[in-house]
DNA sequence: CTTGACTTTAGACTCAACTCCAAGGTTATG
DNA sequence: CATAACCTTGGAGTTGAGTCTAAAGTCAAG
């Protein structure tokens, strides 16, 4: 197959399958005679595979270091695997910390105020911002 | 004051806030004689509540308009700015709802994987990737 | 009067992850 | 065989929020 079928096989643009070739995530696809890429139903599970990992969140730095562990797949371990998920958990876990911590303060905010329909000249949330209190 | 010594008195660099004032974000500023801009007190608490608006993770669009009504405060009631946090606080809401998820499913699969030491040929994380099954 | 620290500007560069473009080559269809 | 629909490449542009540079002007201290 070439490189549109596999584009609408698998829901990635053509200039994404070429980009991610580019950049070394994808390895270099065969080419026919005529200089087109050339595709297999194992390019479709790859892609998947990439998929998956940006639904997680992955940077494609991460994706690439865990697609040469897919593609090798018996050079690695279960261990390695998981372990790799369980940094990439973490990395999430302190995303989330950092935005609960952004949610409570601007709860915290949002509650002080009133909302009235008077001036905000002694609005509580624009005071606690001057003086940088969030 | 000349932009240096806001600079260090906000903690910003002195790139930012000429940045922030070629973007509009904030005034432009008063200059000397000598073509260098002067700032005062009123300044640093100016600083002080984009920096305020930044630690809450606001873009600096959304900080501009913000800013818009903190600089005319009289002419905006606190129903304005509370609605305008409250329309800050459902964004983070929403981007906590997709990392939520994300984490979930991150979780699940790190949950599946025994994390031997065996090959990883039968890894279930690596075979839900690629069944795009996460 | 010189030196060093400060300031000015326009404009280029950074990161991530694409997206788009132009100019050309190939292939399938009528 | 003409035409449309595909494919190729290198390179430029996008977004957001800065950061950096070069070349020039200003100011305070010794």
């Amino acid at each position: 197959m070439r490189i549109g079928e596999l584009a609408s096989q698998s829901g990635m643009s053509v200039d994404t399958i070429r980009y991610y070739e580019k950049i070394g995530l994808l390895p270099t696809a065969n080419r026919l005679a005529s200089g087109y890429r050339q595709y297999d139903k194992n390019s479709i599970t790859v892609l998947s595979f990439v998929s998956s990992a940006k639904k997680l969140g992955m940077s494609l730095d991460d994706i690439k270091a865990l697609l040469a562990i897919e593609l090798d797949k018996s050079a690695a371990s279960c261990e390695t695997v998981k372990g790799f998920i369980a940094e990439q958990l973490l990395q999430v876990e302190q995303k989330m910390d950092q935005l609960k911590s952004i949610e409570q303060a601007m709860r915290r905010l949002h509650d002080t105020c009133c909302g009235g329909d008077e001036s905000a000249l002694c609005c509580s949330i624009l005071q606690a911002m001057e003086r940088g209190d969030v």
